[in-house]
DNA sequence: GGTGTATGCTTACGCCGTAAACTATGACAC
DNA sequence: GTGTCATAGTTTACGGCGTAAGCATACACC
């Protein structure tokens, strides 16, 4: 076989990888058939990829490091760097929302995403705000995105909302669900909702970091497992 | 065979797909899997639930109608209630970490989960929310739960997680990454942070009802697409 | 030319969800 | 009691999955 042309590598079954989840979905993404997209046998990526979990690991540290851009991360107020790489996330998830299930769910902690932690960690510690809080400032920055997002990226395809929804469209069910009924005839503008989404988070580090937060009720430790 | 004695049921089904999922992961949840635990095969399932997918939307559905309790609808601030829910939904997520995948990505919605969006909607505009912003502060709670509580349950194997991350608590990387070389070594209290991110939404929440939110730069819609 | 090694192929195993056809049970009508 | 029927469970089978193990080929270097 020709070792020198056209070779695969790590990188090329990365990027058709990348490139077949978005035509068709994470679940059309199977070693077999990333196989005959690169016209080789499945069992030959083996030899450039470990498994099919180091695949989807590698998939997200790619996904997640491009949200972080090198421009930003000097210049600029922290509230701006911030709402930077939280819509750049956004945005780039929306575009590909069979990610959303990959970033929010591995574990595995890779390069990318460290590098991506660290832009938020050091911007908030630069912005004076505490070790402590930095990091609970990054947690909170990165659950935003993946929880948002996640909801937005659900698809709602409609037919498979469920009958109820469509009841509720139509206008039905206002006795069972009257707060629901008002609220979902608003026109609903997704980027605009996440920008205040956005803008809520910001604006709330900033005033935890003055301590301007009200104190409040406690730490919700009442509400611990059951289980039913 | 015994047609009154011991017969399967959805709910019985559905709770040993509960109790299977609980103790084995969400992994384990094969319909074969589950037939032996009923002391059944596979296929006989097939009597009770129509596929696994709806099996899955009912879990889903059962979970989340679990958050919110009739007894605290009527009564108390708008901002105890919301926050009883939050802490509610995260507790057991965190109980059920298999369950985070599920709710998050299922787009289906029962009643379950419409009896759930009904009851922050509902406390929302007896709170003085307009529909618009009561619509919003669905999804801002909703995203808040989700992506904070993925973040939280997402395995923390240690030994998963990356051998950078551990290069990192071992103080190494401190050149690479000095925001969180700092930042790795607070004290870690995830309750705690959870209690902060719920009241910094909910005073967010409050803001924006009273019209307190500083004006901000914009929707973001600069950071559409490019799939690199 | 011979050897070593890298690359890809073949085969096979044990899982998965579920379609289709079959069987055994009890309920009910006469 | 006998015949009919619906219901609940079983059996078998199909096409998919990830991947372990072993084989074949072709180049690089001596």
């Amino acid at each position: 076989m020709a070792r020198t042309r056209d070779a695969l590598t790590p990188d090329r079954v990365l990027q058709a990888a990348l490139t077949l989840a978005d035509s068709e979905g994470l679940e059309a993404l199977s070693m077999r058939r990333l196989g005959t997209e690169l016209g080789v046998e499945a069992m030959s990526l083996y030899r450039h990829v470990p498994s099919k979990e180091a695949l989807l690991d590698a998939m997200v540290d790619a996904i997640v490091v491009s949200w972080v851009d090198p421009a930003d991360n000097t210049a600029g107020d922290w509230r701006t760097r911030l709402g930077a790489i939280m819509h750049r996330a956004h945005a780039t998830l929306l575009a590909r929302p069979w990610a959303v299930e990959l970033v929010t769910m591995r574990p595995r902690v890779g390069e990318g995403r460290l590098r991506y932690a660290e832009t938020i960690t050091s911007a908030l510690l630069e912005a004076g705000f505490t070790p402590q809080l930095a990091h609970h400032g990054l947690h909170i920055v990165d659950g935003t995105i993946m929880g948002f997002t996640a909801q937005q990226a659900r698809r709602p395809t409609a037919a498979a909302l469920g009958d109820r929804v469509q009841a509720l469209y139509d206008g039905h069910l206002a006795d069972d669900y009257p707060g629901i009924s008002i609220t979902i005839r608003e026109h609903h503008d997704h980027a605009e909702e996440y920008a205040l989404m956005v803008d809520l988070v910001i604006d709330g580090l900033s005033r935890l970091r003055d301590g301007l937060m009200p104190p409040r009720s406690g730490s919700g430790a009442r509400y611990v497992l059951s289980l039913a």
